[in-house]
DNA sequence: GCCCAGGTATAAA
DNA sequence: TTTATACATGGG
């Protein structure tokens, strides 16, 4: 990974796994928005971020050594070489190569734990879109507005409301989850940090006690919150994908990767369902 | 209008 | 333990 700093304070790195649209469009975040030219603009930790691709490289405009170093070579997880992961995961599971091979330049990226739990709990049953639109009002109704950029509310600003509250975010049903799951963080029944080390079931066991959490936000709230790419080896909603397409493949053979394996299984039997629907 | 959205709680088999 | 339904909303 190679970084530069040009004099317009704009950061370029490189690196050839790193595709805006697979990383950012890829449903594992939604607070970033693609301008017509391809590039995107996103809020990350209460701070807005214009990024585009040019020459094979990756730019951040307006961004200094500083925040680079402090801010976005965490999110992006710049530290991690996916080719040498995309590389094992075909290893581990050479049936996989073609799910691997479907798609590129997908980073998982290091979300806030209680965005990625409060996002994905507002994602199920619902489309992007109107993901988007509900998180979005609920930065901009509940969170801090610093110069016009709205921060993700923290957990214990959510706790005091009720469901009424959160009337405008038109979140249906999920409103009672979303207060739900702020109490039990704000309570520290919930115990979010802690959950960067602990075993696994016991993260799951934590976050399926919160009402409106199943086994899928919770390993998504463990993969993009908590960076834990060994989440997600579930038979629960991967089992379809597997039996279909992939007989013969246990959640085991995925390895300490399951989490990335998992979205590669997931875009390529979408891809076969879309190949599927236009022949028909 | 109608179907669906990378789900989950709840009530029956 | 598995299988069916409702759930609030709005995008396509």
């Amino acid at each position: 990974m190679e970084v530069n700093f040009t004099n317009e304070g704009a950061v370029i790195f490189t690196d050839d796994c790193f595709d805006l649209k697979n990383t950012f469009d890829c449903g594992q975040c939604f607070r970033w928005d693609m301008d017509a030219d391809g590039s995107y603009r996103g809020t990350v930790r209460g701070r807005r971020a214009h990024i585009l691709s040019r020459n094979g490289c990756a730019v951040i405009e307006g961004c200094g050594e500083e925040e680079f170093y402090t801010v976005w070579k965490d999110y992006l997880d710049l530290d991690s070489d996916y080719n040498s992961i995309r590389m094992e995961i075909t290893e581990l599971c050479p049936q996989l190569a073609c799910a691997v091979e479907s798609i590129d330049g997908i980073r998982i990226l290091r979300q806030e734990p209680w965005e990625a739990l409060c996002s994905f709990i507002i994602s199920q049953n619902n489309n992007i879109p109107r993901i988007k639109g509900i998180v979005s009002r609920l930065c901009e109704g509940f969170g801090d507005n610093i110069d016009g950029v709205f921060s993700f509310p923290p957990p214990d600003r959510i706790a005091r409301l009720n469901e009424e509250d959160l009337a405008p975010l038109r979140s249906g049903f999920r409103a009672r989850y979303i207060i739900d799951a702020a109490r039990k963080v704000f309570s520290g029944e919930v115990d979010l940090d802690g959950m960067r080390e602990a075993p696994l079931n016991e993260c799951r066991k934590e976050l399926m006690s919160i009402v409106g959490v199943g086994a899928k936000v919770a390993e998504c709230t463990l993969l993009y919150g908590l960076h834990r790419l060994e989440a997600f080896p579930i038979d629960v909603w991967m089992k379809k994908a597997l039996s279909t397409t992939f007989s013969g493949i246990t959640v085991d053979s995925l390895g300490r990767y399951a989490g990335i394996a998992q979205q590669y299984i997931f875009h390529y039997s979408r891809l076969l369902a879309a190949q599927g629907s236009d022949k028909a």
